[in-house]
RNA sequence: GGAGGGGUGGCAGAGCGGACGAUUGCGAUGGUCUUGAAAACCAUUGGCCGGCAACGGCUCGCGGGUUCGAAUCCCGCCCCCUCCGCCA
């Protein structure tokens, strides 16, 4: 099957991105909406062509009618025997008519969609107005930075004191931007996937999935990794298949193509998966430390909802996630993203940040956004009214629940003693055979 | 990797050039009967797009071709299953 990325560029998904309908009436809304994100779209072209479309729709579905219905005549005249020459003649004609206007049709079609694949999500109301990040804006902050009475380390010089992170080995195995974890840096970064994984499923009801970390490009489409980001992710040489960059991508397409049942949502999955992406385009940044790695473990959280309270999952995915942080007790705030920093298929996102010493400021951990029906359509992925009547695309979220690496580099160095030891939280002990301390040696 | 078989409506499973948007069974929904339920019987029952509606179009894995006409014939692609080989 597959949707022809390879080919001609031609991304022909079953449901649009946004709805055209949508888009023919509420212009100036959309237009408002890609402009704030500062990006360009022609919506005037799309306009029109989307008018010349469907008037050469109604004019081909009406010699579709016709054609048939001559088709059939057909049929019963050389039943009774009869001559049907003439008629034959007829519809051969109008066959050639309908191929053309088809052709025609098929033209304005592609160029319809090359230009609504690059129609972002809208932004919802609340969402700050700004070019970029400088205009995202703290909603709340959780914890105080800790005062040291002595210089703090960085994780990776504490990482490298504590023989528990091998940056050196790390890249000669891979490249740089892989590390090497040891002992009971391994042990770390296993005990917080656990921690997440057990919270999450037994206390905040989501249900545990292990998917494929390969994927393909109709999923990739789906939650809107392709076409954009094509050169963030890792591709197979000989199979059209994708290293995914975050686990959002295989369990939002759990249910792509599918109807669920009214009554089975909201739906709440939580996936441990590692990600890996390419980092193109970052070079100088955070070259040191865990911070930026190719490769990452993350545990992801994921929603299918109700189109009608998608803003309040939101509200409560968030709070699933600052959970985390909070039984590791590591001080972090929450900032909602403006217009210009929010991502392609988002409507609303809010970044959590923890405190990191080394940075001196609070650092990303985990991302929390609300796609409304914007990955629903480009999955296909709807529900049944429980009253009957049609389907509607649902609205997905999803969430980090946390960046696991970045959580071991923030527990390293807000626990951090003098000595150059590291306390683990206590939340952490019981996944750590019970250990309180790591120390040198 | 080699050899076969197959993709049809929620599921099972027919159809193999015209009356087929698709026989039939199951399921589902509504009704009759019943104190209630089951059973039995009757009826309805795929999805998508456009339209207030009437109605029209699309849809038998995907794409192309032959034909007045394709679920049915031809070509290409994708996926699934079985057996053998290999393998954590």
């Amino acid at each position: 099957m597959g949707i022809g990325f390879r080919e001609e560029g031609a991304y022909v998904g079953r449901a649009l991105m946004l709805d055209l309908k949508f888009i023919r009436e509420n212009t100036e809304a959309v237009r408002k909406g890609v402009t704030d994100r500062g990006l360009e779209v022609p919506l005037d072209r799309l306009l029109e062509l989307d008018a010349r479309r469907r008037k050469i729709l109604t004019d081909l579905e009406e010699k579709r009618a016709r054609h048939k219905r001559g088709n059939k005549e057909i049929g019963e005249l050389m039943r009774r025997g009869e001559d049907a020459w003439a008629l034959r003649e007829e519809m051969g004609a109008l066959s050639d008519e309908i191929k053309a206007l088809e052709a025609e049709e098929g033209e304005i079609g592609a160029e319809i969609r090359d230009i609504l694949i690059r129609i972002p999500n809208l932004p919802h109301e609340t969402v700050p107005v700004g070019p970029d990040e400088t205009f995202n804006q703290e909603v709340r902050r959780w914890g105080e930075p800790r005062e040291f009475a002595f210089k703090p380390l960085s994780h990776w010089e504490l990482g490298e004191g504590l023989d528990i992170l091998d940056f050196q080995r790390g890249v000669k195995i891979a490249e740089s931007r892989f590390t090497l974890l040891k002992g009971k840096g391994a042990l770390m970064e296993r005990a917080l996937i656990n921690f997440m994984l057990d919270l999450h499923t037994r206390e905040h009801g989501y249900t545990e999935v292990f998917p494929p970390i390969l994927v393909n490009e109709e999923s990739m489409f789906s939650t809107g990794q392709l076409p954009k980001l094509k050169d963030e992710m890792y591709a197979c040489r000989d199979d059209e298949l994708y290293l995914i960059p975050t686990a959002e991508v295989p369990v939002t397409n759990i249910h792509r193509g599918e109807t669920l049942r009214e009554e089975d949502l909201p739906i709440y999955y939580c996936a441990y998966t590692p990600c890996f992406r390419r980092e193109a385009g970052s070079y100088g940044r955070d070259i040191r430390g865990l911070i930026r790695q190719h490769q990452f473990n993350k545990v992801e959280l994921v929603k299918f909802v109700h189109p009608d309270g998608s803003y309040d999952e939101l509200e409560k995915l968030t709070r699933d996630a600052e959970d985390v942080l909070q039984r590791l007790g590591l001080p972090y705030r929450v900032e909602v993203l403006s217009t210009g920093d929010l991502s392609f298929s988002a409507a609303k996102c809010y970044d959590l940040e923890v405190w990191l010493p080394s940075y001196g400021e609070y650092k990303e951990i985990s991302s929390c956004s609300n796609f409304t029906d914007f990955q629903a359509r480009r999955g296909d992925i709807r529900f049944k009214p429980a009253g009957g009547g049609k389907s509607t695309f649902v609205h997905t979220l999803n969430g980090s629940g946390v960046a696991i690496g970045r959580t071991v580099a923030a527990i390293l160095e807000n626990y951090q003693r003098e000595d150059g030891s590291v306390e683990i939280p206590e939340a952490l002990r019981p996944y750590m055979h019970g250990m309180e301390e790591i120390t040198a040696g």
